[in-house]
DNA sequence: AGCACGCCGACT
DNA sequence: GTCGGCGTGCTC
């Protein structure tokens, strides 16, 4: 006898740019979380069941077929929909943060494994000072406690912040649950990793862009299973499906490369809070030089502290000096000063080593033709070219234009009238070359030092003292521990304090404190030299004094009586478009009906910082509202009420970090 | 995201 | 006369 067919009706998220479920028909109820097969049009394509109540009455096709691979944990669904909901993206677009079709792919029968588990918290960890012992006492009883809570491990550089987290990781692997461990994505170099397998036993899984596509799904496959216990990563692994998430660690907090610009706009230190919520875990917010917005919550009570005020094992923090390039002015088209080249002769004679940093990369930030004053910039965006000698060509930082180096102004036609103004790494490397004849220097910046593979080489290099200078962009701010390094000369400290960003005071601050903190990490004292024209800033001050919290005050006092970041709130907006009048329409369209009530003002429109990009005239608003006031329903009636036209685009950022 | 449909330029 | 450019629209 023919029984009628029983069917249910799901909705399915997909990991495509849809802000909407779609139903399906399912022959049995399937939870939601479950990771199914369903068609669309004409293909069929990976999606997860939803929590949304199924639409009745929309026409169904059925599912291909449930994967074999763990369900989606209710706690990542909730999380996707969050940040969805607060980023303003699509969910479909956030769900593709967390699963890619091809990363669900069954791994091939004599698939290699990866030891991503076995990480013993049983193994000796290195002997702790009192205050360290102090700290790891309480985060472990946090992480017994099994609940939400945000704490904030504030201290200096050299300080051993990382062995103390490191005892928070060991108390969440004995309560077994699953760790990660969020770095700046420069930062997950092999001498991190080897901390971890040193306290460990083993190597943590990692996950950042440049995995191999097979060990991407391997480990993909073993966080959902629950096999890796440790995971050290990139933002992006905020979103990796843990079976049993138990602490997450965002180490180096203030950085600002956990802000993702592009797609989905999130800043993964504030959302790791989220999940860590959503997961009843514990976070751990780790920073010599905190943001202002975590040391604010830490000051209103809203995080717990925990200070490292002292290095460790007898190191002592670095001499930070001034040096006023008004009265010991570099010679004439160099760009370090006489003083700061005795300092580096005397650190070479005794054999220790001396780091040079400017945050440019190339030779020169800008050509200038010296008959007419021409600027070669790039045809695509409002920026110069910047020369590179390297692979000798101009170049665009923005885009990635490139040309050779013209050999007739293409203004005023005069021919060999190209100067370089202004230096780049590469052409301080130059100047080291023409000063230290004999000394081995090595240039790091991203253009040179690609990959983690490059970085473990130069940081062997340098550990080795094959190198005896070492000139580098903000890569070398960062984790490195060079025992052998006693001298940091800050090329331009001046550099990055112009133009109108909000936070252009604080980066700098943190940058170069950063930097500060590589000098002297083991027993020989450090010295670090600012090369500045305006030694009386309060940025320069502040690292002279090395009284941070005073400086963090400073900024708190200019920015709330204004209700800016972190004493309101902000989002911004970009309008952009090939044809730059349709862009000037819609952003004055956007300014005319813009929301008018008390405690929320709009901004702009004005031209970008970079006012055309990649071929695109941008226009940017700023929505800024008290901080009792979420800026999302704002933003959704907002621009709901004006349509934009196809070949226009419109980016919301909520909590805009760069103000390009 | 894909994939089709649909209306305008250079070719077997 | 067709092949094919990618603008526009739809997918439960």
């Amino acid at each position: 006898m023919e029984q009628p067919q029983r069917t249910t009706r799901i909705s399915v998220l997909l990991p495509y740019k849809f802000g909407m479920v779609f139903t399906y028909e399912a022959g049995a109820a399937l939870p939601p979380g479950t990771l199914v097969r369903v068609p669309l049009g004409r293909r069929a394509v990976a999606g997860v069941v939803w929590d949304d109540p199924p639409d009745p009455d929309v026409k169904t096709r059925p599912v291909t077929e449930v994967l074999d691979f763990p369900a989606m944990p209710e706690t990542l669904r909730k999380f996707i929909d969050w940040v969805a909901g607060y980023t303003l993206a699509a969910r479909g677009d956030v769900l593709a943060l967390s699963l890619k079709e091809k990363l669900l792919a069954p791994p091939p029968k004599r698939a290699r494994t990866y030891a991503f588990g076995g990480a013993d918290p049983a193994r000796p960890g290195p002997a702790l000072s009192v205050m360290q012992e102090e700290a790891a006492a309480k985060l472990r009883a946090d992480m017994r406690a099994g609940d939400f809570s945000v704490t904030l491990l504030d201290g200096v550089t050299g300080s051993g912040k990382t062995e103390v987290y490191l005892e928070a990781v060991a108390e969440a692997l004995r309560c077994q649950k699953q760790v990660l461990v969020l770095l700046p994505e420069i930062a997950l170099s092999v001498q991190m990793l080897s901390r971890f397998q040193a306290r460990f036993g083993v190597r943590p899984a990692v996950w950042h862009s440049e995995l191999t596509p097979a060990r991407r799904r391997e480990t993909y496959r073993a966080v959902a299973e629950g096999r890796a216990d440790v995971v050290v990563g990139a933002r992006s692994a905020l979103f990796l499906p843990f079976a049993a998430l138990g602490l997450i660690v965002v180490d180096e907090e203030h950085e600002t490369s956990f802000k993702q610009e592009d797609g989905v706009i999130y800043n993964a230190r504030d959302m790791a809070v989220v999940r860590a919520k959503l997961c009843a875990a514990p976070v751990l917010l780790v920073s010599a030089t905190p943001s202002l917005e975590t040391a604010e919550n830490a000051a209103q009570g809203r995080y717990k502290k925990l200070d490292l005020p002292a290095r460790h094992g007898g190191a002592t923090l670095p001499r930070v000096e001034a040096l006023d390039l008004r009265e010991a002015p570099p010679e004439r088209g160099k760009f370090l000063s006489p003083l700061l080249l005795a300092a580096m002769r005397e650190t070479l004679a005794r054999g220790e080593q001396a780091m040079l940093f400017l945050n440019r990369r190339g030779y020169a930030p800008l050509t200038l033709c010296r008959t007419c004053g021409h600027r070669l910039s790039c045809p695509n965006c409002s920026a110069w070219l910047v020369e590179h000698k390297s692979s000798p060509r101009l170049s665009c930082h923005h885009c990635g234009y490139t040309m050779q180096r013209p050999l007739h102004c293409p203004s005023c036609e005069a021919e060999g009238s190209f100067v370089p103004i202004g230096p780049g790494v590469e052409r301080i490397a130059e100047e080291v070359a023409e000063e230290f004849s004999g000394i081995e220097a090595l240039v790091m910046a991203s253009d040179v030092i690609s990959g983690p593979a490059q970085a473990e080489e130069a940081a062997r290099r340098i550990a080795e003292r094959e190198v005896g200078i070492i000139i580098g962009t903000q890569m070398v701010a960062k984790g490195w521990h060079f025992p052998h390094l006693t001298l940091v000369g800050v090329v331009d400290a001046d550099l990055g304090l112009a133009g109108g960003d909000l936070r252009a005071s604080e980066h700098t601050v943190q940058m170069l404190h950063q930097v500060a903190g590589r000098a002297g990490r083991a027993e020989a004292p450090g010295r670090v030299l600012l090369q500045s024209y305006d030694p009386s800033h309060p940025v320069i001050q502040a690292l002279l004094s090395g009284d941070l919290p005073a400086f963090l005050e400073q900024e708190a006092a200019l920015r709330r009586p204004g209700h800016w970041p972190p004493f309101g709130r902000l989002a911004a907006l970009i309008v952009s478009a090939e044809d730059e009048r349709l862009a000037d329409r819609i952003a004055r369209e956007l300014a005319r009906t813009a929301p008018r009530e008390p405690g929320v003002e709009v901004l702009g429109p004005a031209p970008a910082p970079i006012a055309l990009l990649r071929g695109r005239h941008r226009r940017r608003l700023l929505l800024k509202t008290q901080r009792e006031i979420a800026v999302q329903p704002l933003l959704r009636d907002w621009l709901g009420r004006v349509p934009i036209p196809r070949n226009v685009k419109l980016d919301v950022d909520v909590d805009p970090v760069s103000f390009m």
